[in-house]
Parts: structure tokens; sequence; C-alpha cells
DNA sequence: ACATTAGCCGGAGACACTCTCCGAATCGTG
DNA sequence: CACGATTCGGAGAGTGTCTCCGGCTAATGT
């Protein structure tokens, strides 16, 4: 997935800082939340903010870079969903319980992912455009067996999946009320027995 | 509301003064979103910096002051949806509708509104416990009735409403997803007439 | 009217963060 | 090993937050 387009190799140092940022980087946004200090990364893995800035021009290139690393554990996320769900809607739910999880890799992860929908110059926008289209697969399958309302939309789902991220965020919100509102996007506050 | 709790009445000047930055804040948040420079507010006020953090010693105080002008405004809303509403049900999604509307006044104001939540060391948490137990009420109403799920909490029906006006400002939110989200918030994306 | 003083104002400046620029250092190759 | 292409480092410009305190003003007493 490296978008190596016909230039020659990078040079054995270039590569090497490049992980090191990232993995200095990693350990920071786990810790202080994507809004932490990015000459604070640069200066931790011991190189000048310039390296950090010529490998990733910006916070959310940094990140995209950081999110696709985990591109292979959500394919096999995504296959084992298939595998185990009861039924398409079933299915459908784990998927964006994933994607709830996934936004909550780290403290203010939803905020960039959001801006990013619509932005297509941003890195993260391809990003996300590939969970929607992963999203919209379980959905129109949902919708196909009768589980889930025709007149749902895979980027509102997707987006609705950052926000209940965002919302888990809050200081008050514990586990339990972390799943009531992943609940809450699946089945609404109203009451199903109402006439 | 104002909380004179003793001392003598403010200046003359100083009054004015709080007036005008109020203004000044109100028009460049709806400008530029909540994060817009608090400098240059008091810049195009036409007074110092240490005049603005004098009488907001921090942006959420600012905003929490700018919020508090349209308290009796929401009142009035509040009203209105107990004499319109058909059943406690509606009442409860149009309170929530309202409380959707209310946090997207300013671009980006869902995020220290969150923030506040749970920390009541900040300005705006006093205004969201207002919030939240006005959402009580609408929500005990709509539970004793049957149209509200009993396990629904009204800190996490607030957030989540908060969530979706945080969703709405993504840029490829138009007013048609817009409204889908909100409906999402209420019925969830499962189809009902599942068995 | 004038003095007194408590309260208020202004804006320089310390500090933090983002991002750029280019001389110096380094890698890879012949 | 020498040379050119590539990469690095970190000073510094730009922007924003927030504080501090010398100087000014509004309110009050005489």
């Amino acid at each position: 997935m490296t978008t190596t387009h016909g230039g020659r190799a990078p040079r054995s140092d270039a590569r090497r800082n490049r992980q090191h940022l990232l993995d200095i980087a990693e350990q920071h946004f786990a810790e202080h939340g994507v809004s932490g200090s990015l000459d604070a990364i640069a200066k931790d893995a011991g190189l000048g903010a310039g390296t950090l800035y010529r490998h990733f021009p910006s916070r959310d290139a940094l990140l995209a870079a950081l999110l696709s690393a985990r591109d292979q554990e959500i394919g096999l996320r995504r296959e084992q969903i298939a595998s185990t769900a009861v039924d398409p809607g079933d299915a459908l739910d784990m998927w964006l319980n994933a994607l709830i999880d996934w936004a909550g890799a780290f403290d203010g992860l939803p905020d960039p992912l959001r801006a990013a929908m619509g932005e297509q110059a941003s890195p993260l926008a391809s990003t996300c455009e590939g969970y929607i289209t992963g999203t919209d697969e379980f959905l129109s399958r949902a919708q196909d067996a009768g589980f889930a309302r025709r007149d749902a939309r895979a980027r509102e789902l997707f987006l609705m999946a950052l926000a209940v991220s965002w919302a888990q965020g809050a200081a008050m919100a514990d586990s339990a009320s972390a799943t009531s509102m992943a609940e809450l996007l699946r089945s609404g506050w109203a009451n199903r027995t109402t006439v």
C-alpha cells in the first residue's frame, strides 16, 4: 500500500527515521491524545523538526500513516465478523462497534477523521472512504435481509460511529455508558413496544 | 442569574466593555468557530488582551457567558414544546432536536461542552447540568408513558445530542443527512419490522 | 470643585506550537 | 575513495495564549 510510484528507494537513514518517528508518535498520541505537540515528538525521537515535517507534512499525514499500519488488523476483524455473525444485522452491528473502537484508538482521533470527510485533500480522506465502502457492504446486506432501514446511508452511519466514539471520549463516559451509547445508535431511545 | 454575591456594583466602563466584548465575541465565533483567536476579539473590540482575560479568564468562561444570554430563549422553547407535543415521546424528540440546534449555534461548540461534562471546574459545566436536568424531565415523562426505553439515561441522551450536533458539523453534512442523523438517535438504524 | 483611592485598562513580553529554509552531514554508488 | 543525490538539523518567522504591573479613570467624600 506504500505509494512508491517510480522514484528510487529511499535512503536507509530516511527509512529508519521514518519508522522511529512513527513509533514515538504512536506513543505520544496514546499518552497525550492526537493534539500532542509535533515538535515534542521530533525531539523525543532525537530528530530535528524538519525531519518530521519532511516525512509527514501535516498532523493528518502522520495520523494516516499510523492508522494504515492497522489496515491489516481491521481486514482480519472484518473476516472474523463475516464468519461469526448470526445474521447480516448482527454483522453490521459488530462492524460499527469495531469502527467505534478503531476511532477511539487515540484520544481526539474522531475530530481529524470527521474533518477529513469531504475534504479529499486530506491524507485521512482516503482512509475514511475505505471504511465507508466497507460499511456500505455490511449495510446493503443488512438492508436486503430486512434487518436495517432502507433509508440508512453508509456515510451517515460511519459519521455516527465516529460521533459515538467522540462521545465516549467524554470524561464522564464509563464503560457502561459507552456500551449504551453504541446501543443507542442501533436502536435509538424510542421504545419498540409503543403502538 | 448574575452572581453578584455581595461586592459593590462594577464600574460603568467595566460593564460597558464586558458587553462590548460579548458582542464582538459572538460575531467572531459565528464567523470563525469557537476556536477563533481571543486576542483578535480583544483587538477588534478596541481593547487590550488583559481586559478580555480579566472579564473572561478562559475561552470557556466567554462561551458560558455567551450561552447564558440564550437561557431565556431556551426556556421559551421548552414551554412551547410542552404545549405543542402530541405525546411525551414527541416532546422528548423535540427537546433533543432543540438541544442539537443549540449546540450547533457556533462551529465547534460541541467540543468544549463535552469537555466540560464531569469537569465541574469549567464554567460550562453548570450550563450542561441545567440542560441535563431538563432532558431528564422530558425523558422521565416519556418513559412513564411507555414511549422511551427504561434503560435510557439523561446524561447519555444529552451527550448523544451533542454528538449528533458534532457530526452535523462535518463538511459533508447537508441538511438531509443532518435530519437523518437526528432521526438515528431516536430510532436507530435497525429495522423495526424485523421479527 | 477637587482630592483620594479602589478598581480598571493597556499592551509588552514570556512561553508554546507550527512549519520553513538552507548550509551541513550522510548515504550509496562507480 | 570520491562525488553527487538525498537527507538532516535547528534557527527563526509567524501565530496564539495568558500574565503582570505601571498608569489611568470613575466613583465617593469634603
